[in-house]
DNA sequence: GACCAGGTCCTTG
DNA sequence: CAAGGACATGGT
């Protein structure tokens, strides 16, 4: 990438520094799939993906199809002990049955179905969602941006990474309403700056130090 | 073998 | 309220 790598002066305000953010990583990569996939596998992948590398949520996703219980009323059915087999590879199996069977209850019991819950307003899902045990901030928003299309930011550990590193300190809460204040109303704006994110850092960001957020210290 | 991964919850100080 | 630990397998 032939990005300016000097760094300069913070001198913006934390809402037009993120504003930066979104054009740039826009700028370099531009439109890429992420998440593709209905809904009952965004909100089951949205579990699984917890502190959790994306391919083997995948590979776990696949076991779950093969035994027929990829779909929230499938695992509202399913034995737990199926479930844990199929979704042993994404590592904390226990918790996360015992999550995904909280979620698929809530699901079942609350609306009947994803496609039902698709027919309420965000900021009702959004409470319902976060009452669920195991169903925090980002999964929610998680499943509310990817999974029913809607305008809610997720904020995840590389979100916060990069604007530290940009200049941002503020804390993952503040974070939301600041990208969501500056993102155009389009859900897909919302998807795909999350996956600049990511992608960005993944490919970029070193676990300890972070002299590689070049991007973010650049000039533009 | 150490260290980390697209978190969340519970317990402590 | 901040910090620390538990949950667990798989990749580097």
């Amino acid at each position: 990438m032939s990005l300016a790598t000097t760094r300069c002066a913070m001198s913006g305000s934390s809402s037009s520094e993120c504003a930066r953010i979104v054009r740039v990583l826009n700028g370099h990569y531009g439109h890429i799939p992420w998440w593709p996939g209905d809904t009952d596998e965004v909100l089951i992948g949205a579990v699984l993906t917890q502190q959790t590398r994306w391919e083997n949520v995948v590979h776990a996703l696949a076991l779950l199809k093969e035994g027929s219980l990829c779909s929230v009323a499938a695992l509202y059915e399913a034995d737990p002990v199926e479930i844990e087999r199929a979704i042993r590879c994404t590592g904390f199996y226990r918790v996360k049955t015992r999550r995904l069977k909280a979620l698929a209850t809530f699901v079942m019991r609350e609306y009947g179905s994803p496609g039902v819950m698709a027919e309420f307003p965000t900021a009702s899902l959004r409470e319902g969602l976060l009452q669920v045990p195991g169903i925090g901030e980002e999964t929610a928003d998680s499943i509310l941006c990817f999974g029913f299309h809607r305008a809610s930011f997720v904020i995840d550990a590389y979100t916060h990474h990069i604007c530290r590193c940009a200049g941002i300190p503020e804390q993952k809460s503040r974070l939301k309403a600041l990208f969501e204040d500056v993102l155009p109303a389009d859900p897909e704006a919302y998807r795909q700056t999350h996956a600049h994110i990511v992608e960005y850092a993944k490919e970029y960001c070193g676990k300890k130090r972070c002299e590689t957020c070049i991007l973010m210290n650049s000039n533009e």
